[in-house]
DNA sequence: AGCACGCCGACT
DNA sequence: GTCGGCGTGCTC
């Protein structure tokens, strides 16, 4: 007999180091070894972890005499599809990540730890042989528990979330605790394809039907659905979902961050029958776990969550659609910076299903696509029902007197509209009092000690807070520099305006909706119960406000401050300022009233502005577009950023210098691999720590590629690396 | 990231 | 004398 060979498996492991593990499989495990994808449990250092098996093979690079062997399998089966987990090792390559960290930062907690899968099994009820003799008259004292027991003893079984629907929790348990009722487990059974719908689908007009005809379901292909406000957008998810739940396959549904998933899931819950999952942060571990299980086994249809959850594992996707393509959220800014829609479109092609890409202002990368052929452009051009698009007015302030930020014919469009009984929508990208608070004598103003920032002057709370590192310090009535008395809050802030208008109309509610005012539980709530009993009122707010809210009776939106969005160092501003203007104005003429909007600025004839509001978002697109060829900034070039910070004024720079050097030694500059900086960050000092970047961009997405895996590895040995912090951000969304 | 080792300052 | 500060090194 020829001695065996070694039975050796690589292992991710949750770490910050970019390589894998190799582990001897014991004898005892010999038998029924790993597989790929399962967990395993691995000594490591002087601790035991929790690691993913990437392969099986009989060699490593390691000494074989010093590898460990593992101490235990968690998963018979593996825990992810091949096609999830070829999806993370292509997003670890590409983002530069670490693998075992990018697959164990996405993973539930409970996973991470070492918690088994659970099955997934429904809970049902039914009438015991005790229940079903039942006489018609017991039970008389308790009505709650006679309607359930009724519905029981109709039917054979009753799923446990039916009932839960119109009974209580507590009258199950008084049942069952009388022996009248028990609880059945069974395996979860697809819906029957007669019983998909709750409601009927409405019904399509004619640009929706054409966007609806030309979406295929069967294959792998990307459609751009780009549909102003009201287009009827969520019609077409709606009836794609039900396509494919009529194949027998899941449909996975990426949204913003910020949108309340509560109204979207409800869309959703009342068109269809079948069981949903939402994933999202506000879950508790347990329930997380929960949803991710059924998605894997197949029991949820649909899938709907925020950026993480394009990770979830799916039995048999059919089709994955990604709302507000455009929104930033979708870009994960600190450790694994993956962008969730560019891995969408990946593993959409990975599992040869479809993907639709919706919004009303597409990100300039998007729209490339389309003139590139990559994705199908399906454009919406009717609003459903009887609704017409905004107007838009331009206000010139260096003309007008001004009151708190606000122009005297925009405080009289306020007036007219709230005569009118209708609503308005006031918009402030900037929250507390007053932006800055300075000496009237000697010209002092309060700045963070801990960043490059000035302090915001939060009057209801009496503070002065940095909004980058959170310092705060009770608000100062004494100069600390020349003791004068008179200092002023300059500039406006969403809680200086909310006061302002509440003063000037104090007959109407004044709603301010901003990160603040939202802090406590029911606050939003309560401001959407206001805006939807349509009565006449002010809702004040930051961005929070822009998005994909429905609120019936707004006919006047007024964007105080259009100004710093036209002027700014990062080449992607003009593109978001476009974006951030038209949605806010989608929030205008919902109902039948037409909407109008009100654009403050020094710059009325600055041509972007002009462009935007007499052509529109797709022209003004173009034309940012053009102005990226150009320039050759994306999406007509690749960039990647290496960012360092350190709380040493000048660590960062010197590590960014090295790492330069590094890698122009592997590539030196050329026409198509540039190198930029190190350049201090827009804000050099933040929360105590000096930030510079390192920008590198490329022609080719291979050369840029290649650059970064060689890199990468000698950077983590560079001695200038201790003193540290540093990242590499393949497409960043901000510089 | 953890976790240990190791070598210098102010304490019961 | 030692408790503990965080620099440095290592993890199959």
């Amino acid at each position: 007999m020829l001695a065996s060979k070694p039975l050796i498996i690589r292992v991710a492991i949750p770490s910050p180091l970019r390589r894998s593990f190799d582990y001897l499989v014991p004898d005892s495990f010999a038998e029924s070894p790993p597989q790929r994808g399962c967990r395993v449990r691995v000594p490591f250092g002087k601790r035991e972890v929790v690691g993913l098996v990437i392969e099986s093979t009989d060699s490593s690079d390691f000494a074989l005499e010093k590898l460990k062997p593992i101490s235990a399998i968690i998963d018979r089966q593996p825990l992810l599809p091949e096609s999830l987990f070829k999806l993370f090792i292509w997003a670890a390559n590409y983002y530069q990540h670490p693998i075992g960290d990018a697959l164990f930062s996405t993973l539930p907690v409970l996973l991470r730890s070492g918690s088994e899968l659970p099955e997934i099994q429904i809970a049902n009820w039914r009438a015991t042989t005790l229940g079903k003799g039942l006489g018609p008259d017991s039970l008389k004292r308790s009505p709650r528990q006679r309607a359930l027991m009724d519905d029981l003893l109709a039917e054979s079984l009753i799923r446990e979330d039916l009932l839960l629907e119109t009974h209580s929790r507590a009258a199950l348990k008084q049942l069952r605790e009388k022996d009248l009722i028990e609880l059945v487990m069974q395996k979860p059974e697809p819906v029957a394809l007669n019983n998909l719908l709750r409601e009927q689908p409405l019904k399509l007009h004619e640009s929706q039907q054409k966007a609806m005809d030309a979406i295929e379901y069967h294959g792998f292909k990307s459609f751009l659905l780009d549909g102003v406000t009201g287009s009827g957008k969520t019609e077409i998810y709606l009836q794609g979902i039900e396509k494919v739940l009529r194949y027998g396959r899941q449909a996975l549904i990426l949204i913003p961050e910020i949108s309340l998933t509560p109204q979207t899931e409800k869309r959703f819950r009342d068109r269809f029958n079948v069981p949903l999952v939402t994933l999202n942060s506000g879950l508790t571990d347990k329930a997380r776990l929960d949803a991710w299980a059924r998605a894997k086994s197949g029991e949820a249809q649909i899938i709907l969550g925020t950026r993480s959850a394009i990770f979830t594992p799916l039995k048999d996707p059919g089709l994955i659609i990604l709302d507000e393509e455009h929104d930033q959220s979708y870009k994960q800014q600190e450790g694994f910076r993956y962008s969730a829609r560019d891995l969408a479109v990946i593993r959409a092609k990975q599992e040869n299903i479809p993907i639709i890409l919706g919004s009303a202002t597409p990100s300039l990368e998007s729209l490339n696509n389309c003139n590139q052929q990559r994705y199908q452009h399906l454009v919406l051009d009717t609003r459903a029902g009887k609704a017409v698009q905004p107007s838009w007015a331009l206000v010139d302030l260096k003309a007008e007197t001004l009151e708190c930020g606000i122009g005297r014919s925009t405080l009289a469009a306020i007036r007219e509209t709230i005569s009118n009984k209708q609503q308005v929508l006031v918009f402030l990208n900037r929250r507390g009092f007053a932006p800055t608070l300075l000496c009237h004598q000697c010209g002092w103003v309060a700045e963070c000690r801990s960043c490059d920032a000035r302090l915001t002057v939060h009057r209801g709370r009496g503070r002065l807070i940095c909004h980058h590192c959170n310092y705060q310090q009770r608000t100062v009535h004494q100069c600390p520099s020349c003791q004068g008395r008179e200092l002023i809050a300059a500039g406006e802030g969403t809680e200086r305006s909310e006061a302002w208008l509440q003063e000037s109309f104090p007959d109407t509610p004044v709603l301010r909706v901003d990160r603040d005012s939202t802090r406590n539980k029911g606050a939003m709530q309560k401001v959407f119960d206001t805006a939807n009993s349509g009565e006449p009122c002010i809702l004040v707010g930051t961005q929070m406000l822009a998005k994909g809210h429905h609120f019936a009776n707004i006919t006047l939106v007024v964007v105080l401050d259009a100004d710093s969005g036209l002027f700014s160092a990062d080449f992607r501003s003009h593109e978001r300022m476009g974006q951030l203007l038209v949605q806010v104005a989608g929030r205008s003429g919902r109902g039948s009233a037409a909407g109008k909007v009100i654009v403050q600025t020094h710059q009325p004839q600055h041509p972007l502005l002009q462009l935007l509001i007499n052509e529109g978002y797709s022209q003004y697109a173009k034309l940012l577009l053009d102005q990226r060829q150009l320039t050759q900034l994306p999406p007509y070039n690749q960039m990647a950023i290496i960012r360092a910070e350190s709380n040493n004024p000048n660590s960062a720079e010197m590590f960014l210098r090295a790492a330069r050097n590094l890698a122009e030694t592997i590539s030196p500059p050329s026409p198509d691999l540039g190198y930029l900086g190190p350049l201090p960050a827009l804000m050099e000092k933040r929360a105590g720590r000096f930030r510079y970047i390192l920008q590198l961009s490329g022609q080719r997405r291979g050369d840029l590629q290649g650059l970064l895996s060689a890199l990468c590895p000698q950077l983590e040995r560079l001695p200038e690396a201790r003193q540290v912090r540093w990242s590499i951000d393949v497409d960043p969304q901000e510089l």
